[in-house]
DNA sequence: CAGTGGTCTAGACCACGCT
DNA sequence: GCGTGGTCTAGACCACTGT
């Protein structure tokens, strides 16, 4: 036995997908029929199934079926995301908005949110990102952006609540707010010129797999973010959470001696 | 049946070294003890011992035993880690390294690599990113790098032969070299100013998650990295691999209107 | 109601590590 | 040689989906 069994009809089964005879959204012969087809017991099938689903190549759908994962289309979260942001807020039509919706190719307008927008007191986390005291009033936002029903991104940002109390960027009907964060603290006079981003990966939770449509072996990139001013920080996302089949990050670093 | 067996029995096997009864490097009991203490069968055992490894929180060793896995600190890698590397080879003495081994409090003394150096010809995706022709004879290498035998990343780096081949660069046996990728062209003249990074996640492959010392469900972080010289690339390492439960990666983003 | 994937059992043989 | 985890089998019952 060079290689077990059930490795060897998972690498059978990879082939097929790979090379386009069984597509995406294809169904896998049921189980039963495999048994026959590979002439192994179940539970070796079953155990070749399992491992593609773990690599998330296939879903299982109970008393359904197996099926090939289909590929969703990559979207870009390109470098300059907030550099447009800036710059459009000056030159662009607000329409254009950021290329955040820009490589998509779709404007604001396509967004839909779910908004949740509460007060809390900062946590220990919160407080040495903002470089706050402990307790400080946040504003907190909660956000689920869809672009053409599409759920895209998770994201629950902080602000302090003494900058934007009774402004209206702590109202929720302003939004979706073309150009985003920056532009909105720009209104405040704000002038946000350093962007810190924390990229870790996990997998997610049953909550988010669900919100974001996507299978519970599907993992997730996380992103800390916080938005600087004057070397002060004036917003903080702690969990920015987006589907890892259908995001890629874009980061240019400038070498340039200052 | 609330629910199935094998996750009860997964559950309490996972209370238990949360709550630090089974410390770190502790053997789990076997399984033929546990089919007695739990009462079940020796499959139903298998699974949930299978369940625990897939997350990373055990590992299983043939003909020895489980054991509760290790828990390592979170390898951060700088926004900077570049910066310093060209700023070490003028003002620092080697060992120093670069922000990639400083953030471990660690020197490259403490690195051991696999390494395998081959010539091929750029396919399509390598073609682009190093905007040449397709077939232009490429050096690649592959790395496992390691930290006090840790397996932190893998990488498959490509530069160009014409502008290599028969330079220190191109011999295996100066690796690990002080400083990384950006000092090695350093020495050949070339001064690399700008680094492009695009991240993604995906599911490890078997062969990753093994090489990596990851669960198989324990996600991976992926770099497809390009280094340019005067706006031209002078290298490409296409899939960067770091384990996902121990990395986290840091950018800055400066929005000084240019 | 027939067929599906999910769970579970009670056996079996193997390669491998330890002592 | 004994005990370990790794693989595999041939059954069984269940809850659920589709028609």
């Amino acid at each position: 036995m060079a290689q077990p069994r059930y490795q060897q009809i998972a690498d059978d089964i990879r082939r097929r997908i790979a090379s386009g005879v069984l597509p995406p959204g294809a169904p896998l012969s049921s189980e039963t029929e495999m048994v026959v087809e590979y002439g192994a017991a179940r539970e070796t099938i079953r155990k070749a199934i399992a491992t593609l689903r773990a690599e998330g190549l296939i879903s299982t759908a109970k008393a359904r079926g197996s099926f090939v994962r289909p590929r969703w289309p990559i979207r870009r979260l390109g470098a300059d995301r907030y550099k447009v942001e800036t710059r459009q807020r000056d030159e662009q039509p607000a329409e254009k908005a950021t290329s955040f919706t820009k490589d998509q190719g779709i404007d604001w307008s396509a967004y839909t949110m779910d908004k949740d927008f509460t007060e809390v007191p900062a946590d220990e986390r919160l407080a040495e990102l903002l470089q706050v005291a402990v307790g400080t009033p946040l504003l907190r936002r909660h956000f689920v952006f869809r672009s053409h029903g599409v759920p895209q991104q998770i994201s629950t940002s902080y602000l302090l609540l003494d900058m934007v109390g009774g402004t209206p960027v702590a109202d929720p009907t302003n939004e979706p707010w073309p150009g985003g964060n920056i532009a909105q603290l720009a209104t405040l006079g704000i002038t946000v010129d350093q962007v810190r981003e924390q990229v870790r990966t996990r997998m997610p939770t049953l909550d988010e797999a669900r919100t974001l449509g996507i299978g519970e072996s599907v993992p997730v990139l996380t992103i800390t973010r916080t938005m600087l001013a004057a070397g002060r920080p004036v917003e903080a996302a702690v969990d920015i959470v987006l589907p890892g089949d259908r995001v890629e990050l874009d980061y240019v670093i400038d070498l340039g001696s200052p």
